[in-house]
DNA sequence: GCCGACATGCTTCCATACAAGATCGGCATT
DNA sequence: AATGCCGATCTTGTATGGAAGCATGTCGGC
């Protein structure tokens, strides 16, 4: 396990220890399949059993923890089929939203998305795969701001938590500069306002994370349904 | 308020108060901005604080509650900004839903579907807007099916009882007779396997629910934000 | 040797008591 | 009369004890 100390940032004890446990479900500090019981959380963290209840339910809404009535509660295991239907409902959007950046297109869009691929490449050279990540995913996000559904963003976070696992798990195998080119032709496409082939590399931007799934299950396969 | 008896069918208290809360938000039986508490709720049932505390987290993490800590909860109200976002969240997903269902046309796909129609009218003619609005969202639900992308339908859910709220208040107002010609439009398309006409006939589909809302938010104003 | 009843130790679930912040009213002071 | 203090009384947050269900391993019977 990681620390035994809560951030002392947010306002209640429970928040705390939501903060703290799923930042272990992400980060595999914590694995699909382990159990975990509130007594054993609360005497680690040093609290009363009740927060650390309301977390576990809180994170068995958001899909990170399964809890089994007068049972255990369990790390919830990735299922392969939520993942793909997740990525279904986020590239019914990102499709979505490049059509309508690529369609009403801003003069500094581009100058904004590629000044943000400009920082990917830093990152990729530095070979910092976790600020890439990060960088990835402002990527995305500004795309939706630009199409001025940035709140929508916000509403499918629970459900990318799932592909956020799944991404963890292939941080060291995905290939960062495939991902920088990619990322090049959309804002090429945006740039010369052709929505449908912005909507093409956004799309075969998104299927590589097929392949990277099932690179995932074969190579960690106790961690999936 | 509504009944002062849990429905014996779940397994924890606590579900049962979820439950029952969720239907009488939904139905307007609590109004967006009514103050509960959890002595109020659990004195109206008979129960503890304990399980009615766990059932506020989970409404509002539904976005159905808002816990104002130390201060109070209230119902929500409803956010204008959040239904056009969710409404366009939706919109991708049935877009992308009806493409592939379009592109790739079964044989008894028109035929379950215009079964669904038929039941429709049939709802309408007897004036039962309840029994219609079930329809409806049954129809939405097999294209989603006839896509192989339920599940995902189960993901958006929650979402959904953002929209299901301002629906509730338009079961009076929106035109039954309408949503049913919409409904034809769009089977029509998936029996020729038009996926362009498809996806125009369902975005026509789903614009008509932003004038509803205008209409509502001014019929309502004090239910929004 | 195999199988089932049962005790034991786990878990989550619920109830209750207390703690601490927030609100609102009365009341003293200016 | 206006204003600021302060306490009664709300609220949600936390702690703790016990109840109920489930899994497991032991022991007795066959």
């Amino acid at each position: 396990m990681a620390a035994a100390a809560l951030e002392n940032t947010k306002e209640t004890i429970a928040m705390r220890v939501v903060d703290a446990l799923r930042d272990d479900i992400i980060t595999m500090a914590l694995k699909p399949g382990d159990v975990i019981s509130e007594s054993d959380i609360a005497g680690r963290y040093g609290v009363s059993r009740q927060p650390v209840r309301e977390a576990f339910i809180r994170l068995a809404q958001q899909g990170l923890l399964l809890i089994r009535p007068k049972r255990a509660t369990v790390v919830k295991k990735i299922s392969p089929l939520g993942v793909r239907q997740s990525r279904f409902i986020r590239e019914s959007i990102e499709v979505e939203i490049i059509r309508r950046v690529a369609g009403q297109p801003s003069d500094d869009a581009a100058d904004v998305l590629t000044k943000l691929i400009a920082d990917q490449e830093a990152a990729s050279d530095a070979g910092d795969s976790r600020r890439f990540h990060t960088l990835d995913e402002l990527f995305h996000r500004t795309l939706a701001r630009l199409a001025g559904v940035e709140y929508a963003w916000q509403l499918i976070d629970d459900h990318k938590m799932q592909l956020d696992r799944v991404r963890y798990l292939t941080l060291g195998v995905s290939s960062t500069q495939r991902a920088i080119a990619e990322h090049k032709q959309i804002v090429e496409a945006v740039a010369r306002a052709d929505a449908a082939a912005a909507e093409t590399a956004m799309r075969a931007h998104l299927a590589r994370a097929e392949l990277l799934l099932n690179q995932t299950i074969s190579d960690f396969p106790d961690y999936f349904e």
